[in-house]
Order: C-alpha cells, then sequence, then structure tokens
DNA sequence: TTGTAAATAAGAATGATTCCGATTTAACGC
DNA sequence: GCGTTAAATCGGAATCATTCTTATTTACAA
C-alpha cells in the first residue's frame, strides 16, 4: 500500500483529507523503522509550528485503527512504524536507530498445539539488538 | 528457587533483609503471573499502610536486577512475575488474570541464520489472549 | 550499644499520553 | 462560490505510571 492508496483509505472510511496527515503518513512511508510520537512531533514543526501532541496521538492511533500503521511498546514509550504488506512475519527492532529487518520465521504453528484451551488473541515475537549501522 | 534461597540471595548480595522486601517477593512466589506495581500496592497495603510506591518500585526493579524477578511491558505499564527456574522458554500471558502458561518453543535458533551481521542482545515472544478460567 | 549505610516515607517532579473547551477547516449540497 | 456542519486542530490542563529529593528510620556489623 502506497501513500496514494493510503490516503484514499483514509476518505473511504469517512475521515477528512489533511495535509498534517499526509506529511505524517509520508514520514512514516519514507522510512523503515519504529517512531515515537516524539520523533513525529519534532519533524512536523518545520513545516507546523505548534502542532500539538493531541494531533499526533489521535492521527497515530486513527492510523492504527485504519491499519495503515502497527505500534509496538519499547522503553515505556509507544513506537510506530508503516504497516507493512508482505505476508505475516516478525522484525528485527535496532535499538539505537529504530530500524527494522523483517524476520520470516514465526513460532506460532508449533506453539498451537500447547494452547488447546486458551483463546489466542495475539503475539509478539521481537528480537532487539543493533544493525550493522550501529554495531 | 524458593523464597528462602531468595532472601538469602539478597543478603549475600549486601541487601538488606526486611519485612516489606519478603512480603513482595512471597506475593509473587505465591502466584503465576503477571502483576503491575499498582497490584503489589494494594495487596501490601493491608499490612503496611502507607508504604509509597518508591520502596515499591525500587524494590521491584532490585529484583530485576538480581534476576529474582522478570518483567515486561503491556498495555503502557511495567508487569512483574517471578523468575522461571526452568530452562529457557517464553509465556502465554491472560490479558484479563495476568496468568501465564509456559511455552517451551523459541524460535531464536532457525532466526539466527537470518541475522548475520546484527548484534543480537534480547528478543521477546509473547502470547496474548484468555487463559481456559477467563474464556 | 552504637555508627553508618541502606531503606523508607511523603510528596514533588517528570514524561508520555489523554482530555476538554474553544476555534478552525474540509467537504457536501445548494 | 457560499453556507452548513461534523471533523480536525489547538492550547493547555489533567492523568497516570514512574522517578527523584529530602528527611527520617532501620538493619546489622563492629
Amino acid at each position: 500500500m502506497n501513500l496514494q492508496r493510503a490516503l484514499e483509505e483514509l476518505k473511504e472510511k469517512g475521515h477528512k483529507y489533511t495535509d498534517k496527515r499526509e506529511d505524517l503518513l509520508r514520514f512514516f512511508y519514507e522510512q523503515n523503522g519504529y517512531r515515537t510520537a516524539r520523533d513525529v512531533k519534532i519533524m512536523m514543526e518545520d513545516k507546523y509550528p505548534g502542532i500539538s501532541f493531541d494531533t499526533i496521538y489521535r492521527n497515530l492511533h486513527l492510523f492504527v485503527d485504519l491499519n495503515l500503521l502497527e505500534v509496538t511498546e519499547l522503553e515505556g514509550e509507544k513506537h510506530f512504524r508503516m504497516k507493512c504488506e508482505s505476508k505475516h512475519h516478525h522484525h528485527f527492532i535496532c535499538l539505537d536507530c529504530g530500524k527494522t529487518k523483517e524476520i520470516h520465521t514465526c513460532p506460532m504453528q508449533q506453539v498451537s498445539g500447547e494452547l488447546q484451551d486458551y483463546a489466542i488473541e495475539n503475539h509478539k515475537f521481537e528480537i532487539y539488538g543493533k544493525c550493522p549501522a550501529c554495531k
């Protein structure tokens, strides 16, 4: 899903187009890593001085609901990244720069047998460390 | 490791014995699930009215450092549980009651090949849902 | 028993996130 | 284009988890 398609999706679901939303989405589409609300604010303040955290969080959560972004919790802070289009996978996350690498191993098939009477809702498999550039 | 052994460990590392520390550890040893600092405070207030969050957090972190407790981040809050003694494994976590079930599948062996030039520091594999009792 | 460093209490401070009331704006129909 | 209206935004206060600070208390070794 590219930026144009994402913006159409927004409209189809009855949300309004705003410059801020386009720029926020573009920010995530232009990188391959997790970013915090604070990162977003710093980036947006160039063009929109005085943009409020309320706007940023509201939109981040909207985009997560619309499945345009995904979120993970790291060091007491929510981190967001563009939603991957490729088939189900997990991520290595660089603790320095936030960049990610896809991991195409998922242990859930082997696990299901161990959880017969449990209602599985979701799962998280993440690997943390330093990417080659930050090492 | 049982409660007595944990308390000895405390002393060996040069920390003092206090009733609060014993009760805090016992609380975790008596259950099999993740609990928040708030949960601990509520439990402790019966016996120690006016116990401060500072004391609770300080001790929780001390016990994590001493490898007596482990911690995970869930819904914007840190959750703690007794450190498991059995060999490396992961957990199913009930989103209602916090109780856990050990998962004896770890995908890290298969993954290492995908991360040749990366410095892996740690990883997290957790499954979330409802346990049989809460379902 | 006493000295001292560790532990604790109480409450202020911090940092991320959410809420609220007032204002602005996108989009729709005319 | 113009007016209407619900959605979006702003600015700042509020909230919630967590940490810090300062003064006081306590465990325990000598």
